[in-house]
Order: C-alpha cells, then structure tokens, then sequence
DNA sequence: GAGCTGACATGTT
DNA sequence: CAACATGCCAGCT
C-alpha cells in the first residue's frame, strides 16, 4: 500500500463527514506525524484533488486558513456544509 | 535520473 | 508582533 503522508493525509480528509471539519495539526497526527500541519497544508494546496474536501481542514486555532480556491469560497463551503453557522 | 533550494493553506514559543 | 521548528512539493541544475 502507498502509505506516505501526502496519501494519508489525501485518506483521512476524504473520510471527513459533512458538517465536521478537522484541524491541520490534527490532520498531521492522524497521518502520523504531529508537527507536519504544515506539509498537511502544502499537500492539499499542491495537489487540490477534487476528492478531497481539503475546505473541510482548518486551523487549531478556529481560523479559516486558506483555500485554493479563496478563503472567502471555503467559508462558503462550510456554511453551506453546516458547520458554520 | 538525482540532488538542492525556495515556497507554503501551520503551530508553538 | 516576530522568529523558529517541522514536512512536503515544484522547479532548476
């Protein structure tokens, strides 16, 4: 199995229900290293793949953070989604 | 084909 | 507010 981090981090996002959203840093333990929510960040921004909801990744700290496609569409998205409100 | 540098959508101190 | 730490990708040589 190609088990990397750039393909586990693409698994666990994919696997993120609708109305729930996971942090980066939270992401990046997952995929089993703690300290890359950065790469999380890169991963999902290099590659954008459309079956990953990379909108649902946000900061720890309740931020946005950004989007490919503009921050201001990912706070759409999520609203929509309703995990905002 | 292989190696190095820069850039990045974070997090912590 | 600013600097440092950590990991991946893209581009260049």
């Amino acid at each position: 199995m190609t088990d990397t981090f750039k393909t586990r981090v693409h698994q666990i996002v994919a696997k993120i229900p609708v109305g729930q959203v996971l942090t980066y840093k939270q992401v990046a333990e997952l995929a089993g290293s703690p300290k890359a929510a950065r790469a999380v960040g890169n991963i999902l921004n290099k590659n954008r793949n459309p079956l990953v909801p990379c909108h649902r990744v946000i900061r720890s700290d309740g931020q946005i953070g950004g989007f490919a496609f503009g921050t201001s569409k990912k706070k759409e998205i999520l609203l929509k989604e309703g995990y905002l409100q």
